[in-house]
DNA sequence: TAGATCATGTAATTTGTTACATGATTCG
DNA sequence: CGAATCATGTAACAAATTACATGATCTA
């Protein structure tokens, strides 16, 4: 029940233990040791998150005592977890998760492998390209009727729309990148030309 | 009294203010329509921080009520607060900062002018730049040690890079930018090879 | 005068942070 | 044996979010 939005953390969590079901300290040290380090390692964090995510059904953790070791609480997603899941990597990009706190779609993108067919994931990163470039014709529009201000501050500003054109450049490969068909898989993979 | 870090919030209302006093409502009004959009512009984010502020003796508020409009809570920098925001801006950038919500260096350096001087500022951008090469260092060196990986992560962890890398040619035509005399002031300003 | 906008706040809840606590197991 | 690492948690606190409440002033 309760079908309240969960956090960034706690979909985090869940695309992390879809890939591959672990423990919490497992998580943290994810977190501590990868470029996912915008997230907490702190266990205040992520045991609390764990036990969130398994009260609400959305995962389940066994005592796994492999003889000799201490035992670890291993955690999988249930049915509902992978619905959840998925049903997020479907929404598109909003204007409001690109602007407050950025790391959703690209997040989104990463846990989609297998989720998604190509084609939802070419519609998801149009959308993710769309607000993007909305975003950043707004706030060139910004900076063109800004009135008397100093270079100082056209550089603060420039600084931010750099970083939206380079999402912007990152889709467009990403979106050619996706559009070549597959090499056709079965076998050898790892050749053709697949950027 | 209590020496307490600030928020992030709680330092862009230090360095709004400084540059120009104004009421809760000002800043909500500047949140909700510039590219200062990652922070909320809800009240309830908003006048408690202020509060906080004030009670801390970092800010002072007055009523200022110009005949027929509706009173407002106008605030205004103290000597404390001043001291407080120029200590946090010479701060150089550490790592924890860049990866960890990485606005505050940005937020520094958009609140500078007037208080560092053209060294001081120059310094500051060094010490970013040389985070932000020795995270894309790491992230490097990541991604060339990942094992077994498909295209669809390293397009993901890409987009990471892409991030970093476009701060970083920022931050170095900052450094040009500023590097180069300031055109000389006095009288006809804005003329000069200033970018 | 009714609705929009100005303007300030509070209350309940949720979340995250920091710091501490605890105990098992491995390694030197 | 002692220190480091594995592993899981809790407690106190601070902060943000959402939603609500309130009233003044302006405008159609």
């Amino acid at each position: 029940m309760s079908d309240r939005t969960l956090t960034i953390l706690e979909y985090a969590l869940l695309g992390l233990l879809d890939r591959r079901p672990g423990s919490g300290y497992d998580v943290a040290r994810l977190f501590a040791s990868t470029p996912m380090a915008h997230f907490s390692s702190s266990p205040g964090a992520i045991y609390p998150a764990l036990l969130r995510l398994e009260r609400a059904g959305l995962i389940a953790g066994r005592l796994d005592s492999p003889t000799g070791t201490r035992a670890r609480r291993v955690y999988t997603l249930t049915e509902r977890g992978r619905t959840a899941l998925t049903t997020w990597l479907r929404q598109p990009v909003t204007r409001q998760e690109l602007v407050r706190d950025g790391r959703a779609p690209i997040l989104r993108f990463s846990f989609a492998e297998g989720h998604l067919s190509r084609g939802e994931l070419l519609g998801y990163l149009e959308s993710f390209r769309r607000e993007v470039a909305a975003y950043l014709e707004e706030v060139g529009r910004f900076r063109a009727g800004m009135g008397n201000v100093t270079p100082h501050q056209h550089l603060a500003l420039d600084h931010g729309i750099r970083a939206y054109e380079g999402q912007l450049t990152w889709i467009v490969d990403a979106i050619r990148t996706l559009e070549q068909p597959p090499a056709s898989s079965m076998g050898s993979e790892g050749e053709g030309p697949c950027r």
